[in-house]
This record gives C-alpha cells, sequence and structure tokens, in this order.
DNA sequence: CAGTGAGCGAGCTTCCGCTTGACTT
C-alpha cells in the first residue's frame, strides 16, 4: 500500500492517473460532489448568516467510509478535483468530511490527463482555496433559496409539484417566449425570381432577380416584359475569400452538431459520449473548453501530415468566446489521434467520427475560394438585375475532412458558374417566378436551447441534458410531432416565350424533434415573469456570477452576497404569497347552448380543464379533463363540449359494461375492472364497441404470460405477474417485490398479504405509514 | 399510472452541479 492517496472525481480518470504515477500512490475516486444540503427542509440557516448546513447523501455513504479507510493508511493525502469552482468546494467537502487538515493537505489540478502534466502538478501542491470555495457556498446556497422559495409559491397559487429554478425557469421563457412570438408572426408572400440562363456553348447556370415582387401581378408584368428583353453580362466580380476551421468540440456544440447531423438528443449524446469517454477513447465530455493538449496538437500534425500533406497542416490554438467558462477540462477530443474509427456499435462509432473530424479538422489549414458575383441586366429592366453567385474551392484544406452543420433552413445556392464575360448576350432559359412565404424564427430544438443557454452564461456542462430533462418532466415543454397542413402557391415560368401560370402545393409547418410549451409551461412562466421579473431575468445568472467572481477573488464575503440578495427576494416572495391572484390561465370560451351556462378552460390541481357553471352556483359546476394535445390556450368551445361526452358507456362485452373516458393519461377503455390505453391513432369521441373490443383482446394477449395467478376476491385485485426483471405482486397501484427464494408459481394470496403487509417495495416510500389514507371519494357530495 | 376538479388540512412535492451505477416491473 502506497503513502499516498490521490483523490480525483472520476473513475475512470483514476484509472489512467495511477498508471502515470507509480507504485507509491493510490488514486481514488470521489464519484462527484460527496455532500450536500441536507435534502429536506431548507438546508440554509438564514438567521444566521445563512450558514448551510450539510450531510452526506445516503447514497454517497459506502464511497465516503472507503475513502476514509484509505486516508487512515495513507501519510499524505492529495486532492485532486478539477479546476473550477465546484472541484474546490469537492476538495474541500472532502477535508471536512475525512478529518484531513486544510493547512497540510496537498491539493493539486491539472487540465489534461497526461504524463507530464500529472507528474508537474505533483510538483507543485498549493492549498485548497477558501474563496473559491465560498463562491461555490454562495452558488450552491443561492440555488437553494431560490428554487426552495419560489416551488411553494407555485405550489399554493396554480399547482402542487411544480418546480422554479434559476436555470430551467429561463429555459421555459425561452420556449414560451418564441412561441408566441411565432403566433403573433403574419407570414407575408411575395415572388421571388430565378432566371436560367444559356451561354453559346450550351453551359446553365442559374440567377436571382435582385428584387422580390408583392404580388402576382407585378410578377406577370415583369415576366411579360422579359420576352422581349436581351439579356448581357454587366459586371463580374472575383474576390478570392477563405474558411476557417471551426474549434474542437465543448460539450455544446457537440450536442448541436450531433443534433444536427446525426439527430441524437442531448441526453443521448451524453450516454454515448460517456460509453466514449470511459473505454478510454475520448477525453472528457462535460466541459466548456476549447483547449487541445500539445500532445494532442502535435499527434494531429502528423496525422494530417502523413494523411493529405504537410499544406494541410495548420497549428492552431483557439480560445474560448464564452464569458462564463471556467476551463476545468480541455475540448472534447480523440485520446488517440491516429485511432480514426471506434466505438462498440454503430452509433458510439458515429459519434467518435465526428469528434475525430471535428478535432482534425481543427488543426487543418483554411480553405481558399474564389467567390463571383455577375449581374445580368436586360435594357427595358430598370434597376432590376439578376445576379448569379458562384464560388469555387481553390485549395479545400480542412473542408477535406469535416464541415461543420447549420441551422439555416434555407441555404443560399451557391453553384460554380461558367467563364463570364462582361458584355457577353444570353439567352434565359426560363425564368420563374416563384410565391414564396416568410418564415417565423424557428423553435428551439433541444440542441439549439442548449446553444442559447450557454450564451446566455445559463447552465453548465453537465446540467444541459438533465435540464432538458427537467422541464419535460414537469410537463413545461413537449416535444409533438407535428403533421403539417398542405399550402398552395402560386409559380409562373416565362419559357420559349410563353407564360405558364400554375397551382402547387407544398406541406408547411410540420414539426419534428422541437420544443413546444404547454399550458402549464405558459400559466407558470407568465406568473413568474409578473411577480419574479428579477429572477427570470434573462442576466440574473451573468450578474450573480459576477458577484461569485469577486468573492472568488476575495473582494466580498459569500455571506453579504447573499444577504443582499436576500433581503428583497424573500419579502417579494412573502408578498406575492400574500397577494397574488391563483393563476390558471382561466379563459371563457363560450355559452353552453344545453344549460346556458358559461363554459371556461383553465389549469385545476390536476390539470388543464374545461369546465361549465359558475363556481358558486347553486348546483355545482362540471369538468372534464383536456385530451393530450389539446390546449387550454386553443380549445374551442365545440371541443370542450365534446369532453362532457366522457365517460360514456358503448356497450356489453361478455357480461360486463365497455366504458370510454378520459384520465389523466390520456383516454382509456375500461372494461371487467381493467383499463386499456386507446391507441393514438383512435378518436375516443367516435370509437366504437368492435375496436374497443379489439384493443381489450389485443392487451389480453399482450398479458397472457404476463400473469402467473390471479386473485379476485380482494379488493383491489391482487395479482401474481411476471416483470421485465422477474415476478412480482401487484395490487391496485402498489407494487411489491417477490423474494429470490420463493417460487411465484405456489403462491397463496395468504402468501401475498403476507408480502403485501411488509410493505411497498422501491425507492422514496418509507415504511407503511400507519395511518389510513383519508380517500377522498365522497368529496363530492360531502359539500353542504 | 387512470374514473378527479371548490374548501377543509396533514403531509408530500422543489433547486443546481459534480459524478456513476442501482434500480426498474
Amino acid at each position: 500500500m502506497g503513502k499516498n492517496l490521490v483523490i480525483v472525481e472520476s473513475p475512470a480518470k483514476a484509472k489512467t492517473i495511477e498508471k502515470f504515477l507509480g507504485k507509491d500512490f493510490v488514486v481514488e475516486s470521489s464519484f462527484g460532489h460527496i455532500r450536500d444540503l441536507v435534502s429536506k427542509d431548507m438546508g440554509v440557516q438564514v438567521d444566521n448568516q445563512f450558514t448551510p448546513v450539510y450531510e452526506v447523501p445516503a447514497e454517497k455513504k459506502d464511497v465516503v467510509s472507503k475513502l476514509k479507510k484509505l486516508v487512515k493508511k495513507s501519510t499524505q493525502v492529495w486532492l485532486a478535483s478539477d479546476e473550477d469552482r465546484e472541484g474546490e468546494a469537492i476538495a474541500w467537502h472532502l477535508a471536512e468530511t475525512l478529518g484531513l487538515d486544510v493547512k497540510t493537505t496537498h491539493r493539486i489540478v491539472f487540465h489534461e490527463i497526461t504524463k507530464p502534466a500529472i507528474l508537474k502538478a505533483v510538483e507543485s501542491p498549493r492549498r485548497v482555496n477558501q474563496d473559491l470555495v465560498d463562491a461555490q457556498q454562495a452558488r450552491r446556497v443561492l440555488d437553494r433559496l431560490v428554487g426552495f422559495e419560489l416551488s411553494p409559491v407555485l405550489w399554493k397559487k396554480i399547482k402542487p409539484g411544480l418546480s422554479a429554478g434559476r436555470v430551467q425557469s429561463v429555459a421555459v421563457r425561452l420556449i414560451v417566449e418564441r412561441e408566441r412570438e411565432i403566433q403573433n408572426f403574419t407570414s407575408k408572400a411575395t415572388y421571388r425570381v430565378v432566371g436560367t440562363f444559356v451561354k453559346d456553348n450550351g453551359k446553365k447556370f442559374n440567377a436571382e432577380l435582385n428584387h422580390r415582387f408583392e404580388n402576382k401581378e407585378e410578377a406577370l408584368a415583369f415576366l411579360e416584359n422579359c420576352k422581349s428583353t436581351d439579356f448581357s453580362i454587366g459586371k463580374v466580380d472575383k474576390r478570392p475569400g477563405t474558411r476557417n476551421p471551426a474549434a474542437p468540440f465543448t460539450t455544446s456544440t457537440l450536442q448541436q452538431e450531433a443534433s444536427r447531423k446525426l439527430g441524437y438528443s442531448v441526453s443521448q449524446t451524453m450516454s454515448l459520449a460517456q460509453r466514449l469517454y470511459e473505454a478510454g477513447l475520448i477525453t472528457y465530455m462535460r466541459t466548456d473548453s476549447v483547449n487541445l493538449s500539445g500532445l494532442a496538437i502535435n499527434s494531429a500534425k502528423d496525422e494530417i501530415t502523413s494523411q493529405y500533406g504537410e499544406n494541410y497542416s495548420k497549428v492552431r490554438n483557439f480560445s474560448t468566446k464564452n464569458k462564463g467558462a471556467q476551463e476545468a477540462h480541455e475540448a472534447i477530443r480523440p485520446t488517440y489521434m491516429d485511432r480514426q474509427e471506434a466505438g462498440a456499435d454503430r452509433n458510439q462509432q458515429r459519434l467518435y467520427d465526428l469528434i475525430w473530424k471535428r478535432t482534425v479538422a481543427s488543426q487543418m489549414a483554411e480553405a481558399k475560394l474564389e467567390h463571383t458575383t455577375a449581374t445580368i441586366s436586360g435594357p427595358n429592366l430598370g434597376d432590376h438585375k439578376f445576379v448569379a453567385k458562384g464560388e469555387v474551392i481553390v485549395f479545400d484544406g480542412f473542408l477535406k475532412v469535416y464541415l461543420e452543420g447549420t441551422d439555416e433552413e434555407e441555404i443560399e445556392e451557391k453553384n460554380a458558374l461558367p467563364a463570364l464575360v462582361q458584355g457577353e448576350t444570353l439567352a434565359p432559359h426560363s425564368i420563374d417566378a416563384t410565391q414564396r412565404f416568410s418564415k417565423h424564427a424557428p423553435r428551439f430544438t433541444e440542441a439549439s436551447l442548449v446553444k442559447k443557454l450557454e450564451e446566455l452564461g445559463i447552465g453548465r456542462p453537465s446540467t444541459y441534458a438533465p435540464t432538458i430533462s427537467t422541464i419535460v418532466n414537469r410537463g413545461y415543454v413537449e416535444k409533438p410531432v407535428r403533421e403539417g397542413v398542405m399550402r398552395e402557391y402560386q409559380f409562373l415560368s416565362l419559357q420559349k416565350g410563353e407564360i405558364l401560370e400554375e397551382t402547387k402545393t407544398e406541406k408547411t409547418g410540420a414539426e419534428k424533434g422541437k420544443l413546444f410549451p404547454t399550458d402549464i409551461g405558459m400559466v407558470v412562466n407568465d406568473f413568474l415573469v409578473e411577480h419574479f421579473n428579477r429572477v427570470l431575468d434573462y442576466n440574473f445568472t451573468a450578474k450573480v456570477e459576477s458577484e461569485f467572481d469577486e468573492i472568488a477573488q476575495g473582494q466580498i464575503t459569500w455571506n453579504s452576497m447573499i444577504e443582499s440578495f436576500y433581503k428583497d427576494f424573500h419579502p417579494n416572495i412573502e408578498e406575492v404569497t400574500e397577494n397574488a391572484e391563483r393563476a390558471s390561465g382561466e379563459r371563457l370560451l363560450g355559452v353552453d347552448p344545453d344549460s346556458g351556462k358559461n363554459v371556461y378552460t383553465r389549469i385545476g390541481r390536476f390539470g388543464p380543464l374545461v369546465q361549465i357553471g359558475e363556481g358558486d352556483d347553486e348546483e355545482k359546476p362540471a369538468f372534464a379533463g383536456l385530451l393530450s394535445g389539446q390546449q387550454i390556450g386553443t380549445i374551442t368551445l365545440e371541443e370542450a363540449l365534446e369532453l362532457f361526452k366522457f365517460p360514456r358507456s358503448i356497450g356489453d362485452y361478455e357480461e360486463g359494461e365497455v366504458k370510454i373516458g378520459i384520465g389523466r393519461f390520456g383516454p382509456y377503455v375500461l372494461h371487467a375492472k381493467k383499463f386499456t390505453s386507446i391507441k393514438k391513432e383512435d378518436d375516443p369521441a367516435t370509437i366504437n364497441l368492435a375496436r374497443a373490443i379489439e384493443l381489450i383482446e389485443a392487451k389480453r394477449e399482450a398479458d397472457k404470460n404476463k400473469f402467473i395467478a390471479t386473485f379476485d376476491s380482494e379488493d383491489p385485485i391482487v395479482e401474481v405477474l411476471n416483470g421485465r426483471f422477474g415476478p412480482y405482486i401487484k395490487q391496485g397501484r402498489n407494487n411489491f417485490k417477490i423474494p429470490k427464494d420463493v417460487d411465484p408459481k405456489s403462491l397463496t394470496l395468504e402468501d401475498c398479504k403476507k408480502i403485501i403487509a411488509e410493505g411497498p417495495k422501491g425507492k422514496g416510500k418509507k415504511k407503511t405509514t400507519k395511518k389510513a389514507a383519508p380517500k377522498k371519494k365522497s368529496t363530492r357530495k360531502s359539500s353542504k
């Protein structure tokens, strides 16, 4: 056993470093943070200078006790967590938890996992930097205060279980505001004119008119005019140009590019990258740095020189443009540049290929281009000219390997033009005027949202993917597939002296993988923006970050920074809790023709609903939940009234009634106490008995090899089932694990009851609560 | 998972960042 214990954050890193350091060193991992604010209640003593209350979470107990044992056997401990605010705090928590003296414990850092970098770090240890630790504590405490004081306001004023926070709420705001912008957008139609011209030698090329016409009459008049025009080439302009490669990948640019080129979601990209990292194939995948190690630059250079030639190589050092970047790691790159293909499966291989190409290209020469612009005019066209644009690659440089993708949907057409001479006359092959519609700003994709958040300095590489999951799981945003609709557009074409007119159709509005705000997302956002504009401000994070920097530099204390935030924030919370109206997004849809009562839509305790009648009526109002796909913002009176036809009986089957209803998770068929979801392609309003029976039978078939035994004497029914992970007992909504030494086939009802009595198995729920849960079935009748 | 929807009230929910397996039915 060595005398030195080195603690790093990641186990994969530990393995590599142990090889570099030799026999006298044991390298262990802390698996990230080992301590955090207590998970229940605030965990911050507001009245005691905001003193944090920390605990080692249950899932970290094993790691900590292992580290404690190793510390005992060591004479020197080296805290080697990352060199940033969080890393410094991890080092400090380790020192505190493991009982190390911060005055003597070594703290080392390195930005790249190479032998020279590690050995150099070991030569010059320092101590834990308390100012940096305090900056992290301020960050942590601020986020806790904001999140844990804002969320309960939402529970009270909108709906239980909701959440708000410095990062997630701004992410939702971006999506909501983009959606509003799109709703308010009115598309404008113009006529775009493109001419195809022919040279004497028969070569054709395209040129676009430098003007778009407002309407069909103008476009027609122009084409008419072209009939009798002799076209000739005006100015021909040739300009050299260059294009440079993009910087190596950071987490955010990798997520964007994998989304554009490979269609991966943000979390998919991260999990594939994690796999590659664990296999030692790429460097760390959560980074905001575009920096490459000297070693990597050199081996990229060798690789480029041998594969493409020396003139393709160009050593480049990139620097980050992001203000908030902490750069504790390298850019994401292949560990070994000479390994062009790697990965355990197709998806990993494609991601690795992308990383390899991006890294290599970043060390390659710029591409040399020649841009040509030629104008084409005619005597009676006035100021209107056709412009032909061409681009020729003179030297491909890095383009040989890689070209960064683009978010823009319509890319300007750039072709190679034939040789053009000023004054040369041309015959038009055809001149087309096509009706085009201006487009609204695009909705965010996961990746473009990450890009925007990074620009605003909000969130960190390790949180981009989880943040998206959070706002989806809370029901604030969703990623529906929108079919789109057909739209007509006019197409006019001048060919051989004749003008053709045609009405064509195209699909518009189809969306896939785009983020849409939900009803709840909008209501929550509007509430937060109205009452807590300071935290919802896009610059809030940037402002507090600069204060964290001041703490890190020792210019202000962390407690005073938090104090100055909290002294306004907390009264704001109290004021809103006290005085703000309940927010429900309520809208009056119209009058129900049957009862003459008003019909409303709003967010209720269980989600979006429609309501007939007033809350203070003598007769109670009727309620119905919305279907998935319906929004309180857009539902019509007719659609709302349809919803009151549920739940309804559609006939009998096997001596049981078949009912159709709408539950919290969508429409269902209920038969013989069993639920079957109605498929998306079926409309619950029109579904017939035959189809419902089909669904019931399909469900039975699917469940066939799932059931081992059913005890229907109980209420709710007790069932023994085969699950994906072995047999279990189900009663009502609860599942119970069957002990391994029990044969599920021979279980009797008594055995099952015994297992059930031992309590539900699984996370979260503490033992069976003694209190009989008051079922609130009777609530309907109980009032007055 | 699921058939509700006010209010009464107990007791629950919730943040961001750093890391991977444990867990899932």
